[in-house]
DNA sequence: AACAGGGGCAACCGCTTGCCG
DNA sequence: TCGGCAAGCGGTTGCCCCTGT
């Protein structure tokens, strides 16, 4: 039974000959595909629109990339798939290059399997229940190992929670990015002082390091909140936004006009979870010294990564700050409210072509929450296209 | 060398979504 | 508002190749 769309005609199914290929090939790029329908017809196929529409897309299309997984890759889609699931469509837009179909593949073959190996259950990213009970025996954590070094941390909060990643590498038209900071507060502010002990604990945050930001940088809180700052990279002057995701406030906001909200507060708002993906150590920092959310503690993905200097803009960095519930939110924050009890933001260094921020995959975790202050359902305002 | 089994990948199937008249 | 059509999407199937016996 071939498609319905093609079933009066006679059509070829299978393998794709290279000729067959080429003659893909050749009227796509000739003619465009308006219409997949009618690509066949006039490229000379006996194959219907929906086989050559498939064709091109998985294989044919000039921009893949072929060839196996990266490391990087591979994470990304399992951080990405924490939160969204079986949506390879959506996956895959956070891999430039690769198709849902190579990416679902890609799972089914190899990423299901190495957590299934590593104890993990690919659904849910939780531990499964054995490997679940083995390690309440003896909380041993192999810090080079993230999804092990997520689930300890996740027990170690007493948790049956599950903490999520985000990597966004997409085009989005405004990409979130931390400033880079003075040189002077580069250390303190970016490198990691928190490792995890053998036990799987996370230690506390360098204090000393926390201190010494200079009273009145931009990302320090400003009074239990935390900033953020916003560039918008479409904006030649480099405009910059600084954002208060505890108290539910901004200043003049390119963020804010970008998702047609009229006032200066509405998008912060929303963000009142304080979801945000920040440099994981600008973020930390300033929680920590504002005393503001007594549960976070600081993750550590990779030994290497906290070992590294800052890399340069536009590279891809991947930190994780691990957020408990914290006992006291100020202003309202809509983490308590809501019981988000951990979150786990990536931080990214977002450079061109590289989103640090996404909205699709907050909505999908249910992120934007209202936050209490007045501004509705901010998602629905926001139509962003990811 | 022949065969069986498993893994990986390309392609198909059918449902959903979006657009347009 | 409704129906038809095309595209998008996720699940599934089937083929090919590699490896072990």
């Amino acid at each position: 039974m071939g498609h319905h769309c093609c079933s009066k005609q006679k059509v070829k199914r299978g393998l794709w000959s290279p000729e067959e290929d080429e003659k893909l090939v050749k009227y796509i790029t000739a003619h465009g595909h308006s219409c997949w329908s009618a690509v066949p017809k006039h490229a000379g196929l006996q194959r219907c629109g929906k086989s050559c529409r498939l064709r091109w897309i998985n294989y044919l299309r000039p921009d893949l990339k072929r060839g196996t997984f990266s490391e990087q890759e591979e994470r990304t889609i399992i951080d990405v798939h924490r939160i969204l699931g079986n949506r390879w469509a959506q996956i895959a837009k956070h891999l430039p290059g690769r198709t849902d179909n190579e990416v679902k593949n890609f799972w089914n073959s190899c990423i299901k399997k190495k957590l299934i190996s590593q104890g993990l259950d690919p659904k849910t990213h939780n531990l499964l229940p054995a490997s679940r009970s083995l390690l309440h025996g003896n909380g041993a954590a192999n810090p080079s190992n993230p999804a092990q070094f997520h689930s300890n941390g996740a027990i170690a909060n007493g948790g049956a929670t599950t903490p999520f990643t985000i990597s966004s590498p997409t085009k989005a038209a405004y990409d979130i990015v931390t400033a880079p900071p003075p040189p002077e507060m580069a250390p303190a502010m970016y490198e990691y002082d928190d490792v995890p002990n053998s036990a799987g604990m996370l230690m506390g945050h360098d204090q000393a390091a926390a201190a010494a930001i200079p009273p009145g940088y931009p990302y320090t809180d400003n009074g239990g909140g935390v900033l953020m700052s916003f560039r918008d990279q479409n904006n030649a002057a480099g405009l910059q936004t600084s954002m208060d995701f505890m108290n539910g406030s901004s200043s003049s906001s390119s963020m804010d006009h970008a998702a047609g909200m009229p006032n200066g507060n509405g998008f912060s708002q929303s963000m009142g979870a304080a979801f945000v993906d920040v440099t994981a150590g600008m973020w930390t920092t300033a929680a920590v010294e504002s005393g503001m959310c007594a549960g976070m503690e600081v993750g550590q993905q990779q030994q290497q990564q906290q070992q590294q200097p800052l890399p340069p803009h536009g590279g891809l960095v991947q930190g994780e700050v691990v957020v408990g519930r914290p006992p006291v939110l100020n202003g309202g924050g809509a983490a308590a409210d809501k019981g988000m009890d951990m979150m786990d933001v990536s931080s990214v260094y977002g450079g061109a072509g590289v989103a640090a921020f996404d909205l699709e995959l907050m909505e999908s975790c249910g992120l934007f929450c209202g936050g209490g202050g007045g501004a509705g359902n901010a998602m629905e305002q926001l139509q962003w296209d990811c």
